[in-house]
DNA sequence: TACACACCTTTC
DNA sequence: AAAGGTGTGT
């Protein structure tokens, strides 16, 4: 284990923000303090006076990298109130929200094969079975392909009980993780031929996988919030309720045209704006 | 190309 | 009915 402190502003990083925006699900908040993983490491994570003190097995510059404190924030502001000076109030809101860049492919792919048509109440404890097949941290590709349908479908995963190991047998014999690490250098567009062409990988799962996983920051994931915040933001949307593939395609191109290399960034402030506002309408009936 | 519909299970 | 959609049929 290491322990060290990192300064940040709370403007600059919000880790509670990164952590629960639907980036990635092994993570709890008790007491002060943010346990969780990401990929083979462990981290926890305590949050005090302008920066925070961890413990972890990854050192300083895993969890630097891992919160994409390598980047500027202000640069990203910037740029995105130069294209859209409306943004400000949202950037505002959410500030020090972050894409993290996470350490493990190979979990942020099978995380996101476990999300379609399915809500966060089913999709953290199915993350965390597959989780459970490692050794030592999320299990490697070879590990999880030992897993049958028929057990997933025990643990109720339902139809993607199926589409699981199918993607992950597909992925071994493509190469496995050394072929998730090589899309990382081609092109986004490309990238993302390759990965729809795994079971239950469509757009938006690609989407996901090349934001989180594969950094390329320019994707932009469009699912049912992000469409309706798009509804409600921009004109061009607000008189099209429905996310089917025509819409899909629409609303992607119009995020990567409009703001090209941080999309992706913006699609996560997008996707906060109407899960808070979801939260609120429960909350207070 | 464009739509409709099934798919597991749970219910922020 | 809807949910951090995808695959298959017409």
């Amino acid at each position: 284990m290491n322990a060290y402190r990192v300064e940040f502003s709370p403007e600059d990083l919000d880790i509670g923000l990164c952590l629960t925006s639907g980036q990635i699900f092994r993570w709890n908040y008790l007491d002060g303090v943010w346990n969780g993983f990401d990929g083979a490491y462990r981290y926890e994570i305590r949050p005090r006076d302008g920066g925070a003190d961890v413990m972890s097995t990854a050192d300083e510059a895993g969890f630097r990298s891992f919160f994409r404190l390598d980047q500027d924030t202000a640069a990203f502001r910037a740029e995105v109130l130069r294209i859209e000076p409306e943004m400000e109030q949202l950037l505002d809101r959410f500030a020090g929200l972050r894409v993290l860049r996470t350490s493990s492919a190979t979990e942020l792919l099978v995380s996101f094969l476990c999300t379609p048509n399915n809500h966060l109440a089913r999709i953290v404890p199915m993350v965390e079975f597959l989780a459970a097949k490692g050794s030592t941290g999320f299990p490697a590709l070879a590990e999880l392909a030992g897993v049958e349908e028929s057990q997933l479908r025990a643990a109720g995963f339902g139809y993607r009980g199926a589409t699981i190991p199918a993607a992950i047998r597909q992925l071994v014999a493509c190469g496995g993780e050394a072929y998730l690490e090589d899309l990382k250098v081609g092109r986004c567009d490309e990238a993302r031929q390759e990965l729809m062409q795994l079971p239950g990988v469509g757009a938006k799962v690609a989407d996901c996988i090349l934001l989180f996983a594969l950094d390329f920051l320019e994707a932009a994931p469009i699912d049912t919030h992000v469409w309706r915040a798009m509804t409600w933001r921009y004109e061009a949307f607000s008189a099209a309720p429905k996310l089917d593939p025509r819409t899909y395609k629409l609303a992607n191109a119009f995020l990567r045209d409009r703001f090209g290399p941080v999309a992706g960034w913006v699609q996560q402030f997008l996707f906060l704006e109407s899960l808070t506002a979801n939260r609120r309408k429960v909350d207070s009936p």
